[in-house]
This record gives C-alpha cells, structure tokens and sequence, in this order.
DNA sequence: ATGTCACTTTACAAGTGA
C-alpha cells in the first residue's frame, strides 16, 4: 500500500502533473495541500477516470486540502472541532480501509514578528488538542501533510542561517514533538538519519537547483502502521521544471510504502 | 536578502500569500 502527501501549490496549476505522478507511482491514499480551489471548483471528472475517490475541503482561498483514493472513503470530515481558522480548510479527514487519515495544511506564519506566527502556534495547539483528544494511539492513525516546521536541524540546508526562523523555531518544533510525544512517529526518520532530505525549496534566487530547502511535508503514523512502512522517499525529480507537464510546485512529493493491504 | 509563482480584483496591472 501505498501513500503520497503533495503540497500542490494550486491543484488546477499541477493537474497534468499530478495525473502524471498517479500513473506513475499508483498510490492508495493522496493527501493534498493547498489544493486553492473551491469544492465547486474541484477537478473530480480527471480523478474518477482514473480510478480516485475524491474528498475536498476548499473554500477558494490560499489553503485547501483534499484526501484521494483508490478505496471509497468513509467516515468523512472537513476540519475538526474547534478549528479556530475553519473557514481556510486546512484539514479533512476520511478512514480508507482501516487507516484513519489526517490531510494537514499547518498555517505558514511568514515570520516571527509576523502576527499570523501567534495563530499558528495558538492553531497548531487546538489542532493537537483535537486529534490526541478523540483518536486512540493504538489505533491505525495516518497524519500527512504540509506542516510548515522543519523538526529539527537535518531537516534544515543551513541550521546556522535559519536560527530562530519561521519554520525552526523551538515553540514551533515543541509543537511537532507534542504530536511524536503523544504516539506519532515521523516515518521517514524510521529509515534515515541523514541530512538534506528537504521537500520544499523557494521557487527564488536557484534555492532549488543550489539545495537550499526544508523538509516540511511530513508523514506520521501511530505504530501500528508504522510496523509495516517498508519505505519512505522524496520525489525530488517531481521538483524540476519539465517539458509538457507544466511548472513545479515549490514542493515535492513524499511517498510511504507499507506492508499489507490494509483493507478492512 | 529575495532573482518566483498563482491567485484575486470593478481585471489587461498591482497587491497578496506563500
């Protein structure tokens, strides 16, 4: 079984090329990111053709995030609970086989002295708040998504030059431990401990083509699931401008392969 | 610090958010 988070920057924009990443690797689940698209808006017709179920979450605005799969999904929800930024559509929840799945898009935060900085920490721990309050750790829980914080300094092209930046700063990464504290694992740091596995560069100044990225787009699991993920990798090819298939996002894929089926 | 991208708007350029 197979499962992809992708911030997409735009589903529209990236339609040719996420058809393109589905054929190609064939994923189970997708959960996608700044989607920037209304429900009304949703390409659906491409995706069932192909074989996808759909569940969005989008109100038109710079976030928007949507669960694919190849299994109907059941058990839908867009955002949560005490969502204090419910109209953005950052999250959507759907169960596919057995797997509880959590589509994630943490506010950005721009800056430190930026006041949305303050939302995000204040979101990120209602978010947490929800999600350790009405989920069991024992249970089959996938969290997948954009979260905006690099975890700790591997994830980091140059930890000295990002200090106390958005993205790394402690308050931020005691929120990503929070979620490890409480029975998350971080599925990639299951298989490396090496630096430079970054999926985001700024599409400015050649960040990408200089190695100049995050890793930000994590896919944690409680650890039942995590027993059975045999494989994690970055689509950096996914980054490169290509002929045909339209720009990049600023994002690259991350792909986790897993033991079994999964079905109920 | 910033060389980009995609979206929006009383829309054909400029502001916003990332």
């Amino acid at each position: 079984m197979r499962v992809i988070t992708w911030n997409v920057n735009s589903l529209r924009s990236r339609l040719p090329r996420l058809l393109a990443l589905l054929d190609r690797e064939k994923p189970e689940i997708v959960c996608l990111q700044e989607t920037k698209v209304s429900n009304g808006d949703f390409p659906t017709l491409p995706l069932v053709e192909i074989g996808y179920h759909v569940v969005a979450n989008g109100s038109g605005g710079s976030a928007g995030v949507a669960i694919l799969s190849r299994r109907p999904p059941e058990v839908i929800q867009l955002g949560f609970p005490g969502d204090p930024l419910h109209e953005e559509a950052r999250v959507v929840v759907a169960t596919v086989g057995r797997i509880r799945t959590v589509c994630v898009y943490v506010v950005n935060g721009r800056s430190l002295n930026d006041p949305t900085y303050q939302t995000k920490l204040e979101w990120l721990d209602a978010f947490t708040r929800w999600l350790t309050q009405s989920h069991d750790r024992g249970e089959a829980l996938l969290l997948a998504g954009d979260f905006n914080v690099a975890p700790d300094d591997r994830d980091v092209h140059d930890p000295d030059a990002w200090e106390d930046s958005i993205h790394v700063s402690e308050p931020e990464r005691a929120r990503i431990r929070a979620l490890l504290d409480w029975g998350l694992i971080d599925l990639l740091r299951l298989h490396s401990d090496q630096p430079g596995l970054h999926t985001w560069w700024d599409y400015r100044s050649g960040a990408f083509h200089q190695g100049r990225g995050l890793r930000i787009d994590l896919i944690l699991a409680t650890q039942t699931l995590a027993d059975s993920c045999v494989d994690v990798r970055i689509d950096r090819n996914e980054r490169r401008p290509t002929a045909g298939e339209g720009k990049p996002s600023d994002h690259a894929p991350v792909i986790a392969d897993f033991e079994g089926t999964w079905d109920p």
